[in-house]
DNA sequence: ACAATTATGTTAGATGTTTAACATTGCAAA
DNA sequence: TTTGCAATGTTAAACATCTAACATAATTGT
């Protein structure tokens, strides 16, 4: 299959949960219509996005919900467990954690770091913190696939640097800090300013 | 001035944390391909978002950076203060109102709220943290524009109608739980899970 | 004074994404 | 059987965004 636009990527990370809480209700089938206004979308784009994974429905019924949801799993999911560490435990962080502490289920958030580990409680939810002189070890010694950033903005660079070097392939940056990443490098960002300034531009 | 796109508008914002930082560091004009290599993004870029903002440099010094920061403050910043309420204090929640306590210089959290303000100890980081029932009241009486959301997703919606119905006219979503606001209401979404899985299907 | 240089400013084309229009299918009712 | 309906599947147009190419202008060196 072709690479998915990342649009789509995202909606179907987004179809899935809707899909698994609607199994869990009890339903076995679902139309695009549906399946789009339970996401405030239009059903044109819901099929446009299936027909891009090749899955077909029925005319009568929608979609199989139990095997769209594995079918979606094939593409978006990991083979294996994606072992991820979070620099820098502050509330963000801890957010973070917590969330796939509970949800996660291919992704497990192995350990946090921090400047010097006393400040952070040595357990988090479960979670060890340790200081991030040993973060390139440690990701190298456990096959860390991803790494969060939520260190202040200055820490920013140098942590991602780290990452990159001990072999990360997937960032993910919460910092106001603009990043570049080397080829190969997958980079996601999110600052939480710029949405706010984003949101009060348009409400004009 | 037109309706700027949302691209620029969220570029502008970083633009301008950039011209702050380099101001301070005691410079005064600053080429695109200098603000572009900052930022990670081409000079071509940059130049075109001044040009859909009117504002122009100068062939041998490139911008001034003072009256640049003046000029994006006049497009993207509220003519008052902006007063804001977070809605579920939990880890994320208190995460954004220690960010903007900080930072915020427009931007004010005036409060916090929470199922039971009891559990949230009564002041957050300065913040008064209050029980939800009290959230539309509030809002009216304060005259807040702004609310965001970081409640346990389930209950998202019925928050999300609560800040409309109070006259709240932007909103942020961080929960996984998709909403749709009615016409007049901006709103901007994240899902950390979907980022996640995004990320995981691109280094693949 | 004037070419060369090096920036900015602008327009047009390329790309990514969404929306709209249309074709197709399978069942149900006449 | 065949006609109508209500859904899916596909293609094409519209829209948003980014990139590349070009035009313009100010300064410097000769």
């Amino acid at each position: 299959m072709k690479v998915l636009p990342e649009k789509t990527v995202e909606r179907l990370s987004k179809y899935r949960r809707i899909l698994n809480v609607e199994y869990e209700r009890g339903e076995r089938y679902i139309f695009s219509h549906e399946l789009a206004n339970l996401l405030h979308l239009t059903s044109v784009q819901v099929r446009r996005d299936l027909m891009l994974i090749e899955y077909s429905g029925s005319h009568k019924r929608g979609y199989e919900i139990k095997s769209l949801i594995e079918h979606i799993g094939n593409i978006i999911d990991p083979k294996g467990d994606i072992n991820i560490v979070i620099v820098g435990m502050g509330n963000f962080g801890k957010a973070i954690a917590h969330y796939f502490n509970k949800r996660g289920k291919h992704y497990k958030v192995i350990a946090g770091f921090y400047r010097n580990a006393s400040h952070c409680s040595t357990v988090f939810d479960g979670i060890p913190c340790l200081p991030i002189s040993e973060l390139q070890d440690f990701i190298q010694k456990n096959d860390v696939k991803m790494g969060v950033i939520t260190v202040p903005p200055q820490q920013a660079e140098i942590v991602m640097h780290q990452l990159v070097e001990a072999g990360i392939k997937g960032i993910l940056n919460y910092t106001p800090k603009p990043l570049k990443v080397p080829e190969g490098v997958f980079l996601e960002e999110y600052d939480v300013i710029t949405s706010f300034e984003k949101v009060n531009y348009f409400i004009g």
